[in-house]
DNA sequence: CTTTGTTTGTTAGGCTGCCTAATAATATGG
DNA sequence: CCATATTATTAGGCAGCCTAACAAACAAAG
């Protein structure tokens, strides 16, 4: 785990960050944006190319005078893995510190998997192995990787017993030696819509995924907030149903919103002249976009209870932005009637859809990988 | 609103938080505590001094060894304003920048008010004006006021036309040239909880008020959460009643948890044979307090009913704490239940009751304006 | 092909803000 | 009064940034 210390330049710190976060750039761009002299941006990248951080990649023209050199990350100073260790297919990623992809494979699981098995574990561990294998001589050294699991998750000084996260690893070891971090998939789906998707430029969201589980990313000011015991978001446990005289019962939410008693329903309310019920949310939302006045029913009923839930989260938190996301949630046909019954119930906020679709997750994750790597290269703590 | 600009070393600046942080200090303390060399401390001093920041008090001796000078932030360097524009009462502190209270006062409403009104405004600005004139000479600048509301509140690039905020400047204006921030008043409570009360050395948690109305203070990280909107922790706007048939209505939670709507239910259900029913809330805690078994049953069904509100929140935010408070909340007789409540709906949350009863709101809007005046004096944002 | 103007990168030197080390100034206790 | 402990100041150094001036590379115009 650890290496050497290596410590930077304050400047140099912040050019190697902002290498990572925008990709190659000049020396004029990156002194410009981050208040540098030409001076200190020598001296920065001096340090940084004598580590072995970053490397020249050419030289780009703006106009008249002298050609600027670019540069980016090293490809050789290592690279991340992020997983997404998902409920129907395994995502990984290997990227370099600045993203660009180097491999990335996708393997489906046997079969669906409501929570966190044993079976997703042994498909990581092969996933993961394949990677390694794949992996190159001058990739340079393998700094950190993300897997991002469907449970709530805890650091290592918090109750590690009482989350099912330690079953990634029941037939999967990380590889000796790597910082490896556990992250909830809602919470990485967010961070990639925060960087890459519907909530691009906002400081502070939710997001909403939506599918055989309901879960909440909350992104306030930039960070993510994971929650005391790691259970911020999960809102499957709000109080349900809640109204006098009834008896709220534990994670009702989560069952009663997910897709699977949603569909329960629809077949069971579903009219013998509208024809055969659709077999899932895919063929509801199918036949919902062709106009069938059933379905459609049935989807604005669900968005509408998906819009209650969010007032719910909109009056705890004010995010002002809330993108709905996840399997079913992605669907543009749920957003009208969410967005109506939030601002009937609670305080003004954005519903946007999600853009990123099923790569949200495994992007959200490579993200929070590059900045572990960085900080482990640099001995820095969190 | 500005006055010259007074830059700081970065030391300096440290000692001077430090100082109004924790009152009066030696240097060895203070360097000890900061990281700070003698030299450094040294230099910081001399520059505070300079600046008429800070004055010696005396000196202090620790065991063996010459006397260590103990320094204070000047009561001359300035002093702010807090005021509490409760429904019942206007509190207002003012105090020197390290809270050593130079006036208080208290002064009851005409009558009991719902929300923000111009008689609220008038009453702040009586006790404003008897503050300022028993202002003394040597008391230094007035650097800021902080008044505690009870609606939400946005800045100055929100849409203020939307919140009541407004409303406290109706018959008062805050005096010229004077910095005045509005702040959401069970947000003030949560401050003062995290300093003072019984959320102390807990970087995340959650304040909840429960009175006539109900609200919730988020803390998370050691900073308080606004909301985009000014609406976090507006909790009496969550979707109520939520259960599958029934159709929720804005704000309903406010109304039916909120102590008044409780009480008509109270009333309405009191049996003959246990006497005349209890005219307010203290007199139906005081009675529960006492075994009456009628009581003792509304305020547990009551709690429940608040536990389950207190569900929805930690299944959204898991803030580890939950703080009870407020005219109702504060009482001892609720938390057993609410405990009980949440462990069964939700994740692992304790739950204490808040330890400076009416008090806190003041304290927490004076520990805000103290932040601002030191912001005022170093001319810095935010 | 040379000149000119523009942009990029380097060198020289200075300033701020912190540090360590040494010295001076009190205090307590035999 | 002297030994010891603690506090404060002085002297000197170093890291990390800056500005100013200069050198190098390039495009376009003559």
């Amino acid at each position: 785990m650890t290496r050497k210390p290596l410590t930077l330049t304050g400047s140099a710190l912040a050019v190697l960050r902002a290498l990572v976060e925008r990709g190659p750039s000049t020396r004029p761009q990156l002194g410009q944006d981050l208040g540098l002299s030409r001076p200190t941006m020598s001296a920065a990248m001096a340090e940084l190319m004598e580590a072995g951080l970053v490397e020249p990649i050419g030289s780009v023209h703006g106009g008249m005078g002298r050609r600027a050199v670019e540069y980016r990350v090293a490809t050789h100073a290592g690279h991340v893995i992020a997983v997404d260790a998902g409920s129907t297919h395994i995502r990984l990623r290997l990227s370099t510190l600045d993203r660009r992809l180097l491999h990335a494979s996708l393997h489906p699981l046997p079969k669906s998997q409501y929570s966190l098995t044993p079976q997703i574990s042994s498909v990581v561990a092969a996933a993961v192995a394949e990677a390694l294998e794949k992996t190159e001589a001058d990739w340079g050294p393998l700094l950190a990787m993300v897997i991002a699991i469907p449970t709530r998750v805890v650091g290592p000084e918090g109750d590690t017993a009482a989350t099912d996260q330690e079953v990634i690893f029941t037939n999967f070891a990380p590889p000796p030696q790597v910082d490896c971090t556990l992250v909830n998939n809602v919470n990485c789906a967010a961070v990639a819509e925060y960087h890459y998707g519907a909530a691009r430029g906002r400081q502070t969201f939710a997001f909403m995924q939506v599918g055989v589980k309901i879960g909440l990313g909350l992104m306030l000011n930039g960070q993510i907030l994971p929650g005391v015991n790691g259970a911020a978001g999960e809102i499957g446990h709000i109080t349900f149903p809640f109204a006098p005289g009834l008896t709220p019962v534990p994670g009702e939410a989560e069952r009663y919103i997910g897709t699977e008693a949603f569909m329960t329903r629809v077949r069971a309310d579903w009219p013998e002249s509208s024809g055969r019920p659709p077999a899932d949310t895919y063929e509801l939302l199918a036949r919902a976009g062709e106009g069938d006045a059933t379905a459609l029913r049935h989807v604005e009923g669900h968005a509408a209870e998906i819009g209650a839930v969010i007032a719910i989260c909109v009056s705890v938190i004010d995010p002002g932005l809330v993108v709905l996301g996840g399997g079913y949630g992605a669907s543009p046909l749920l957003r009208p009637k969410v967005e109506e019954v939030v601002r009937h119930l609670a305080f003004p906020a954005e519903i946007t859809t999600s853009t990123l679709a099923a790569e949200a997750t495994v992007l959200g994750a490579e993200r929070l990988a590059v900045d572990r790597a960085v900080c482990v290269l640099l001995g820095l703590p969190a």
